[in-house]
DNA sequence: TGCAAACCCCAGTGGAGAACCGGAGTATAC
DNA sequence: GTATACTCCGGTTCTCCACTGGGGTTTGCA
C-alpha cells in the first residue's frame, strides 16, 4: 500500500505517517518499494508480527531508562523493580497480540455490527 | 512525618512534594497535622494501600481517556480493547503491590547489601 | 529521455502535561 | 504571640510527542 492511502484511511497527516514507516523499516518490520507505482509491504506474515514489536520500534523501550537516573538508594531500586514488572506485564499482553489476531478481531466486530443492523 | 524530612531523604524538591501530598490527602491517602510539630501520616495501615491507589490519584487514570477521541472506526475500537488489556495488566500488577510489600521488600535488600558488603 | 509519483532524510515548530517555584494566607503546638 | 508547619493558587520552565516543511533520491511509464 501507498502511504497517502493509509494515511487517508486512517485520518493521518501524511508527512508523519511517512516518519512512521522509515522507522517501522529501519527495524525490518515493512519493506518499501521505491518509485511511481511504489508503496509499503509487510516484511513477514501478519501473524509472525506482534504488536510488542511496533511499539518497542517506534517508541524505542529503554529497559534501563528509569534506572540511570535514580541515585540507586534502596527505596529507588525497589520502586524500579517494581516497575519493571508493570513493564513485563504490559509487554506480554502486547507480545501475545500479532497483527492477524487484530485482523480477525476486526471482522468479527464487523460481523457483530452487521447483525445489529439487521 | 514532616515534608522537609521526606524531601530531604528522597530528594525532591519540597514545594513540590508538598502538591503531591495534598493531592494525597484529598484523595484520603493520607492524613495531615498543621501547626508546629505538625506533619503527614498514612491514613489507612501500610498493607492497606496499594500502589494501585497512590498512581491512579496523583496521575488520574481516567479509564476511556483514549475511547472518546477515537473516530469509532472498526480498527479504533479493536486498537481501544488492546490497549484497555495492557493498562488492564499494569494495573492488577500495582493492586497487587502493598506499601507493605515495597517496605519488606526494601529490607530484604538492605539486609542483603550488609552481607555482600561482609 | 523526461517527468511525475513515490519514498527518503533532517531540521524545526507547537501544544499539552509534568515538574517546579513563589507568595500570601491559615491553623496549631509551644 | 509567635514560629512552624500546612494550604491555596498562579505562573514558569522543561520535555516529549504529533506534526510540518524543504530539500533530496529512486523508479515506473509515456
Amino acid at each position: 500500500m501507498q502511504i497517502r492511502q493509509i494515511a487517508a484511511q486512517q485520518n493521518i497527516p501524511d508527512r508523519y505517517l511517512e516518519q512512521l514507516l522509515a522507522t517501522l523499516r529501519r527495524a525490518g518490520l515493512v519493506r518499501s518499494q521505491r518509485g511511481a507505482r511504489g508503496g509499503y509491504l509487510l516484511a513477514r506474515d501478519p501473524w509472525k508480527i506482534t504488536l510488542y514489536d511496533i511499539v518497542s520500534c517506534i517508541e524505542g523501550f529503554d529497559t534501563q531508562a528509569d534506572t540511570e537516573k535514580q541515585p540507586s538508594t534502596a527505596e529507588g531500586l525497589v520502586i524500579s523493580d517494581v516497575w519493571q514488572e508493570v513493564r513485563q506485564a504490559a509487554e506480554t499482553v502486547l507480545q501475545k497480540c500479532t497483527l492477524q489476531d487484530l485482523l480477525e478481531r476486526r471482522n468479527a466486530r464487523q460481523q457483530l455490527d452487521i447483525m445489529y443492523y439487521i
